[in-house]
DNA sequence: CGCTCTCATACCCGGCGGGTATCACAGCGG
DNA sequence: CCGCTGTGATACCCGCCGGGTATGAGAGCG
């Protein structure tokens, strides 16, 4: 019938992966044939054949691909499952909610909302944990938080509810003996090729770096201490003044598009915490 | 382990909703004693006790309320995993798409989305599946249906992405032999409280209805019937005006929230065909 | 033509998911 | 106070299925 089981799941995804039954079933810790006569039983199940097998090679086919993505997703979906289950028996309860972070970003902001909070009449008790830089996604997906703070347009939203809470502009963060520090305004023109001073790249969500000359950057610090050396130049939002060292000189620009901070949940959760929260949020 | 399995969250859940073991056993088709130990080994897995079982009854542990809703989520996932793996074999391949839309509602704006997207290069057939009121979003999240038209602020769009494609203001459909039809426009308290007219009511996301006099609408056919035989006024988007009849009349109002329009897809899609359809939405 | 590398097939075994019978316990009516 | 009823838990057995080993069947290749 229809029943899928993860377990075969777990097998597909990792022959999905090596495209070799043998390798597969050596990183499954099992052996080769159990492993093809699972595939096939999967198969038959499905009433769909997921790879093709000719000579040279074993090859997804299209609903294979298509369920190697639904297959992930499932698994994600389970694991993140098990940790909250887990988390909402170890003490925390539904009592306590651990909110995710950027590492320096709006204290401001974040205070406030948690006085807000603090105020209801039931309101839990809330865990900050700060995390680099697009963990926060990753966090709420696999239950290690239960609500995140995130950025529009730069973080991936994808499967996340959100509440708008900040609009602001950016600024471009530059050395203070830079000439550029002593501008009124900048555009990002201006920032954008400067040739003794390149733009910080940040890492996509997968953790690579599109190409180009500047320093790749993994946190604040990091990327603090350059700019304080006169080696980069980046572009935040406004709220970032707040974490700024006396080297630095922020510069509104005139051109970038405007941020959101959000708060961001599972689009799944029905945790009372999390929907209290998220009214303060809407209230600030 | 870690290692949940989809057949334990299936008890599971089966017996959270029935909080009653036996019952449970019976709906499931097993006998009661491999479902006790099912349930323990699960929570032996978990490390969390998930139902509270002393004399007089079982209840759910906070854990387990939580579990239930993730596995409720996980399942739906599971069967949607299925289905859309099994739609994405059987001839259509990524070849072609399946769009749901409102039964009545804007085909203009429809027939433009589509001749756009066919006039991309690598275009999928795009198959209209025409559905009830709320049943666009459960069409997406279990697989029959890989994109859809909806409405904001209406449409419970968790869980789904969505591309704006409109954004209008109301109207109110009301008989063209009413006092109100000739006016130029209207206020919401116009239309809320007329005596000899009440105002239709609409199916929640779980199909209930809130209470009032207005009659129960199941879908546009009915509502338009009853609008134009003089027993009921309806609030609906500005491009309702295409379906209007004679009988009918169409009066803008001035206070009521906008309506936008957006094409919604499952989170997690990755198919190129959805991909195609939403950049060429974006460009209407 | 064999050698090798693949995945599939054939076959066996042990464990686990399923069943039946029974226990332990709590409420309850006589 | 005592059975009676109905709950979930325990004990025990069985058959199936997930796992193993050995081998087959093609395809490339020297």
């Amino acid at each position: 019938m229809d029943t899928l089981e993860l377990r075969e799941l777990r097998y597909f995804v990792t022959v999905a992966e090596e495209l070799h039954f043998s390798r597969a079933a050596q990183r499954l810790g099992i052996a080769q044939p159990p492993l093809s006569r699972a595939i096939q039983q999967l198969e038959r199940r499905l009433g769909v054949s997921l790879f093709d097998r000719d000579r040279r090679g074993v090859t997804l086919t299209g609903a294979g691909e298509v369920l190697l993505h639904e297959a992930r997703v499932l698994l994600d979906g389970a694991a993140a499952a098990a940790r909250r289950t887990r988390r909402a028996a170890s003490g925390s309860g539904p009592r306590r909610l651990t909110l995710a972070t950027k590492a320096g970003a709006n204290h401001e902001l974040l205070r406030k909302l948690l006085a807000v909070y603090a105020a209801e009449p039931d309101a839990a008790e809330v865990e900050v944990l700060p995390c680099a830089m697009g963990e926060q996604a990753r966090m709420l997906r696999d239950g290690r938080a239960d609500v995140a703070f995130m950025q529009r347009p730069f973080d991936a939203l994808t499967g996340l509810d959100t509440q708008d809470v900040l609009t602001e502009g950016q600024v471009a963060i530059l050395p203070a003996t830079h000439p550029l520090a002593a501008r009124e305004t900048l555009t990002m023109a201006d920032v954008r090729g400067l040739p003794d001073l390149p733009l910080a790249r940040w890492p996509r969500q997968d953790g690579t770096y599109d190409p180009g000359p500047g320093p790749e950057i993994k946190d604040l610090s990091q990327l603090a201490q350059l700019i304080a050396l006169g080696q980069t130049v980046a572009v935040l939002c406004a709220s970032s003044r707040t974490w700024l060292w006396n080297a630095h000189a922020a510069v509104p620009l005139t051109d970038s598009p405007e941020v959101t901070t959000v708060l961001a949940w599972p689009a799944h959760s029905r945790s009372r915490a999390v929907a209290g929260l998220v009214r303060a949020a809407a209230g600030l």
